[in-house]
This record gives structure tokens, C-alpha cells and sequence, in this order.
DNA sequence: CCCGTTGGTTTTCGCTTGATCAACAAGCGC
DNA sequence: GCGCTTGTTGATCAAGCGAAAACCAACGGG
């Protein structure tokens, strides 16, 4: 009955609350408590304390984790291949995007600290928009008979696509399984406008 | 020093701590405490169970407050009013539908309530699939010299206009005041891309 | 002008929260 | 197998939570 006491390297235990806390939180929201947080990590709720200062920098340590290093530079220079078609570029990069963010704990993490008023979000997005959404706009605006976008259509065919994540990780909605459909149609459609 | 103990009439100080509600919990979340919403009301925390007998059944009423009759039958009729051109229709579907929207009380209570798993979501967005935007795909399968849309690209459309909502009143960042504009390049864009 | 109704406040309860600390025991070096 | 380091625990605290109960006073009818 009594749980065996099992005693972890450092790091490895580290790691080990890490992962329950990015899973725990995602689901039930930055305030949760830290007990029940502590239950699922299988420790007791003390030693939480003992690799993380505060839940505040516990929850910095899971952004981290979430967040960094998640956003590939070679996907800019795909996007940037001129020998490659817009279309198969600008398809292939929200590919890779999607596959990298749709996750519950991206999506739900983020939406949980954008309502929290976290700086997060703010400095995440412009970051992502200058690093790979001006790119990928200068590339449009470079392509053979595409009109050039504004920024502006660039952030709607942005959220038209990370709208879908939406769907399925906040609002728990059915949407397609494969993402690769939805983006191509999108894609397509996007650029048969900017031809118009 | 004292604060005037004023009395109101039933109806009057339920419907203003109705506001003051919506207006607390979209900014700070539906576990925010009833001592900071009764602060913001002007009144005493016991005072809210006066009018409502739990916390649960406060936010019931803020639901029903934010989220009842905001969609308006009339836009069904405009919709399906085929001497109008499609885009138009569209157009004016959507400059209607995120006028109703986009404010803070809509948008952030939605995002928590989806957050936390509450069922006012999925339903929401059930009845608004089944009574606007099966109908909106109906009028575009019928437009002539257009393909017939799948749902999912409807969908698609609607998430790349909310997303704009997203962006203003979850993540707080910079988008045009007026969305007009976008709306109606997105609409452009949209269909453009259903006549290619 | 007084009195009863009832809107409003003060006080309190039982419980949960983030955080601390002394006590305990698992595992490695010797 | 011994003992020390240190990972882990149970107990505890002050503050804050939703909710209830007792008390107070504003207003209209007589």
C-alpha cells in the first residue's frame, strides 16, 4: 500500500516532472494546483520545491520546454528555394508547421497564457512573423504572377489554417485527422486569389 | 469613509452585476474570485449569493447574457437572397457576424469557456455550422461559375476571420481597426479561389 | 411618524492554495 | 555492511477560496 520511494538522478526527475507538468497544465490551465499536478508526476507535492523555486518558475521552465527550439530555420530556407514552385514551398512550410505546433500542449499552453495576458504570445508571434511570415510575404510578392500581399492576407491565411488547431485542441471539435488536405486546399485557394 | 449603503431594485442590481460579471470574468477567467467580481460591482461578495445561488449558476446568467439572441435570423434571409451577388452576401455575413463578435466580453469568455471544457462551445459552434454556414456553403454551390465548396473550406474562411478576433482580444497584438477591409479581401480571395 | 419588509453588510466556517522545514531513507563510496 | 550524502516525504502555516448565517438599515404603506 505504502508507494515504494524511488529515488531518481536529478536531472531524470527534472525531466520527469517537466513532462507531467507540460501534459498537466495544457489540460487544466496555468492556476491549477500544484498538488494535483504533483499526483500525476507520482511525487508528492514538496518536492516540487526542490527543482523549482516557485510554481512561476516552474510554469517559465515549461514555456521553455514548449515552446523553444520549436520553429526549424531550414523551413526559411525551403520557403526563400526559388527553384521550387510558391505553391509546393508555401504548402510544404505549413506542413512542417502544423506538425510542429499541433499538439495539445502547444495549442492549449499558449491559449491558456495569451488569456493570462503572458507576455508569451506577443513576443512569440512577432517573432514568427518577422522571421517566416515577411519571407514568406517577399516570396509571394516575388512569384510570377501573384500581386502582392499584404501582410495582413498573409496573418488570414495564417489563422485560417492554425484556426483548425483551434477546432480540435481548444474547442475539442472533430475536424480531419490529416492536416496535409485542409492546408493544400487552403494554399491553393490563397494563391488563386492573390492571381485573380 | 463609509460607503453609502444604496439600495436597488431587484431587477436593476442583478443586471448590474451581470455586467460587471461578464466584463471580470472575460478579463480575468472563470475561476477568478467573487470577492474581486463583488469589488468591481460595488458591492459586498455575500451580496452576489443574494442573486444567484452559486458561483456555477453566476456564470450560467453571463452565458445566457453574452452568448443568447447574439445571432440574428435576419442574416440567414440576406444570405440566401441570391438577386444579391455572392460576394456581397458574404461580405455583409461577415461584417454583421463579427461586428456581434468581436468584443472583449465574447471573445475572451468563449476562449475560456473552450479552455476549460465546457459544453457551450461545441454547441455554439454546432448550431452556427448548422444554421449559417451549411447554408452560406448551400448559396456558394449555387452561385454560378463557382465550385461547390467542402465544409471544411467554409470552415476554413470562417477560422481565418475569427482569427483576427484571436489576435486582438486574446493575444492583445496590433490588427486593423476596422476589420471591414479584411473581410471583404478575404471574401475576394475566397471566392476567387472557388473559380480557378 | 413608526414599523415591517427586504436589500445589503459583517462575520464566520470549512476547505484549498503555494510554500516551508524537520525528519526520513535510498543508494553510492569505501 | 557501514555511514554519509541527498533525494523524498509528511506535517504545517498563512492567505485566500465559495458559501452560509446573523445582523443591520433603507424605503414605502399605514
Amino acid at each position: 500500500m505504502t508507494p515504494p520511494r524511488r529515488r531518481l538522478p536529478p536531472e531524470e526527475r527534472r525531466r520527469a516532472i517537466l513532462d507531467a507538468a507540460a501534459a498537466f497544465f495544457a489540460e487544466e490551465g496555468l492556476d491549477a494546483p500544484t498538488r494535483d499536478l504533483a499526483r500525476r508526476a507520482g511525487v508528492t507535492q514538496a518536492l516540487l520545491y526542490r527543482y523549482f523555486p516557485s510554481k512561476a518558475a516552474l510554469l517559465e521552465a515549461v514555456f521553455e520546454r514548449v515552446y523553444l527550439n520549436r520553429l526549424d530555420p531550414a523551413w526559411l530556407d525551403a520557403l526563400r528555394d526559388r527553384a521550387v514552385p510558391i505553391e509546393a514551398r508555401v504548402t510544404a512550410f505549413y506542413e512542417a508547421y502544423t506538425a510542429a505546433i499541433f499538439t495539445p500542449e502547444w495549442m492549449r499552453i499558449f491559449m491558456w497564457a495569451g488569456l493570462a495576458g503572458e507576455e508569451l504570445n506577443r513576443r512569440y508571434l512577432e517573432h514568427l512573423g518577422a522571421a517566416f511570415l515577411r519571407p514568406l510575404a517577399e516570396e509571394l510578392a516575388a512569384a510570377p504572377g501573384l500581386r502582392a500581399p499584404e501582410m495582413e492576407d498573409v496573418w488570414n491565411l495564417h489563422g485560417s489554417l492554425v484556426y483548425l488547431g483551434i477546432r480540435r485542441f481548444i474547442y475539442r471539435l472533430p475536424t480531419p485527422q490529416d492536416a496535409r488536405r485542409p492546408i493544400a486546399r487552403a494554399v491553393a485557394r490563397f494563391l488563386a486569389g492573390l492571381r485573380a
